[in-house]
DNA sequence: GTGTTTTGTGATTATATGAGTTAAAACCGA
DNA sequence: TCGGTTTTAACTCATATAATCACAAAACAC
């Protein structure tokens, strides 16, 4: 990559953590200048117009970013890179730390429950979201748990989720596509069935159809939570799944369904 | 405090965290709903317009923060608060450490190094970057320090690098307006010279000057720091130092005899 | 000193983005 | 099919940001 992209990107990262379009490009600007620079030699290399150099700059020395000397030419100066990040993570943190107990504190609003029906299905996005939401269905499964997975998507924290739903009497069957992945989830779960699913064309994708179902998990037979990405794309954001309740939830029955007839195929099984 | 100003400032929270502010009601109006709501119950006991609950939801579905269940009509869901602020919290340390990376790759901009004066005075503001400056000066000491804080001013970090300062032979005085202060740092750094400073007045403020002097630095006869805060305020943003450096920079000469003649006043100490 | 260049501040004009509104399409239940 | 609601999308308006300009003050050359 070259030095010209990581300005833009620098500038693009920088814009995305909140700074305006003229103070990203004055910081990166003096991060290139070690011994700091005036407002002349800031514009000069950049496209930030001379005269926006000294606003843009006095609002990154009021967040700590950058210092100011109050000289005649004055002169302008980047705190370093680890001194600059470390801020921009404090301001965050405390905001995010701030945001959590401010919502803690919203009364919820009282309802009219009307028993809504549970044939529900909920989509969501995003991989972090996706194992939350995940995991969190395993810790509540009562009688069964059956999980297919590809290799990538089996992390640490949901093989726990699984060898904790098999210690308290869940029946735990994982299936997985490769040797590899098997003996990693045979050693995290002890007493989850552990087998080889034989499923890949369900994990893979195609030139026509490039989207990769990265996991099924189907848990007491009635909630089921299907997640797939883009194949190429390993990016955060690309990851989405739908997942629903309900004996009576069509799309859970008849993914069942299909699922049954293939896994019985394999061993006779019923899921 | 009262629940709709927990609502307001949640609301304000995230749209500093990057929202939207129709984004950002719907999220907390979602939050007080445990079992999701539609759109018109979103446009109830918010000010969004109906109409609008649809993209704001949708984007704040594409970055993992609520469920949409796509039924008619369309229910909402936020995720649990833990789940939420992790999320906001790995987004935000991701584009961090890029940013990091970026910055590092960029080339320093050659200069012509035309031996600039040694007359320099820098401000900045924010106590991070204040503390962080400040310990820098004191691991640079060759010879001597001399530090006056006022109470709350001296992080455990500042006397780690009083106490390393001490330890390799620099002169370390640490002057504190009361016996409690001085009895920490006379803990934190044995080998320095700790005195009760008798400068209150310096720290103080009163209602015509309501600035506060928090700690005055000097480094080897030519480094100087001073940093204060608007008195009662605690927040980060209004603490601001100006430091500068050279045995003729008159901002350091001035300060030093000034200083020097207080202290000679209590002990008869050269400072 | 005087004239010229550089520097800093403030006001002014575009432009882009977001907030708020409206209209129409899709949908549902009768 | 009809009246109502839900949903989408396009449009207006306001505000915030970007970009330009005009001018005064300071530094510099002579």
């Amino acid at each position: 990559m070259s030095d010209i992209s990581h300005e833009r990107q620098s500038v693009e990262l920088l814009q995305q953590l909140g700074l305006k379009k003229y103070e990203a490009e004055c910081f990166v600007a003096l991060t290139r200048l070690p011994d700091g620079g005036t407002a002349k030699e800031i514009s000069d290399i950049t496209d930030v117009p001379r005269t926006r150099v000294y606003d843009a700059t006095r609002i990154l020395e009021a967040q700590g970013l950058v210092e100011i000397q109050h000289t005649s030419p004055q002169r302008f100066r980047a705190l370093s890179i680890d001194e600059a990040t470390a801020t921009l993570r404090r301001q965050y943190e405390s905001k995010v730390d701030d945001l959590g107990e401010s919502l803690r504190r919203l009364e919820p609003e009282e309802r009219t429950d009307d028993g809504r029906p549970v044939h529900e299905v909920w989509s969501l996005s995003g991989t972090a979201a996706i194992e939350s939401r995940t995991r969190q269905l395993v810790d509540d499964a009562d009688e069964e748990v059956v999980l297919l997975v590809d290799d990538a998507s089996a992390s640490e924290r949901l093989l726990d989720a699984l060898a904790a739903a098999a210690g308290r009497e869940v029946d735990v069957t994982v299936g997985t596509t490769s040797e590899s992945s098997l003996d990693r989830v045979r050693e995290a779960a002890p007493d989850a069935d552990v087998i080889r699913s034989g499923l890949e064309w369900l994990h893979g994708s195609s030139r026509s159809d490039p989207v990769v179902l990265s996991q099924v998990l189907l848990v007491d037979r009635n909630t089921l939570l299907v997640s797939s990405r883009g194949a190429d794309d390993g990016s955060e954001l690309s990851a989405t799944a739908i997942y629903g309740c309900g004996f009576d939830n069509g799309f859970v029955v008849i993914v069942r369904r299909l699922l049954t007839a293939q896994l019985r195929g394999l061993d006779g099984r019923t899921v």
